[in-house]
DNA sequence: GCACCCGGTTCACGACCACGAAACAGTGGG
DNA sequence: CCCACTGTTTCGTGGTCGTGAACCGGGTGC
């Protein structure tokens, strides 16, 4: 099962943000003169202090099961080259969609360079880099969504949830 | 806004079970000694009491908006011409509503300038661009609402929510 | 330790083209 | 008669994609 993380509020509120945006589901315990909490999304959640343990282990619980069901999530490419995750989602252009195709096919999983330039450009690379740039523009696309790109050195690249 | 359900538990666990198969969001004030809670899913949290009412509302505040993102709406197009998303409407005129049917139809997926040309003039297109035209003109009088009308360049055109 | 290269990232430029906006005119209903 | 509706043209803009070049960190050989 997923790992929640737990911060105390104020104090860690630094960790909170990098939390955030590693997508990490995480509880925070608010300290008892603290303003209330509101989450960001649904990996969050919060008790206010004091709290026994039973209660901040049912929170804790219950954001892992989120979060394992939120894995589950897989994105889409439609044929009009909308591609979707959950209810996010972009257009996106005639090139980005042939080089997505593979990486959404083997979400989470490690995808070549050699098929990623088979899929974008079937008769060959037009330049030595528009692989790479092309993959820039994609990334670009991704901002916003919980979809990320990942590189993997010398191996290839990586569609997957985290920001 | 939606509205949110406040029960106690345990004393009221009949009425929880009433607003869960109405699908109704609801906080739970679990009582003191009571065991801990476990939310069976998204439109359901709960806090232990006692509990400063400030902490109740925000609780409240953040089932209510999660309420409204789950929420599925989708735009309905009247045959006197009335497009309706949610509380807010507008009249179109005879071209736009023509057009607006096969968007709202398949509100959320692509459908093509070929479609929407068909559907606009059946007896084919008077000029150029009058599609184009005719879009923009659509575009202006969804101003206010938050549904759009978004071009997928080279196929065509995407009703959804968003400003 | 140093220079070098390799794999990757990012920028800026330019050509092309699909699309968008504004403006104007003709038409018809109330 | 007035105004909403719709056709038409023109011009601008913004997305798309190739291309070259600078840059950067990590690893390798000397």
């Amino acid at each position: 099962m997923t790992d929640v993380a737990v911060v105390r509020l104020p104090d860690e509120s630094r960790q909170l943000e990098e939390l955030r945006r590693r997508g990490i589901p995480r509880l925070a315990l608010v300290a008892p003169h603290a303003p209330p909490f509101t989450p960001v999304d649904l990996l969050e959640d919060w008790v206010r202090l004091p709290a026994a343990p039973a209660d901040v282990r049912a929170r804790v619980l219950a954001l892992a099961g989120r979060a394992d069901e939120s894995l589950e999530r897989r994105p889409e490419l439609t044929d009009d080259r909308l591609l979707r995750y959950g209810r996010w989602w972009v257009a996106l252009a005639p090139a980005d969609a042939r080089l997505m195709a593979p990486l959404v096919d083997r979400f989470g999983s490690v995808v070549g360079r050699g098929e990623l330039a088979k899929a974008g450009w079937p008769d060959g690379l037009p330049s030595r880099n528009s692989l790479d740039v092309q993959l820039g523009r994609l990334r670009r696309r991704l901002k916003g969504s919980s979809l990320t790109l990942r590189t993997v050195r010398s191996r290839g690249c990586v569609l997957a949830q985290g920001n």
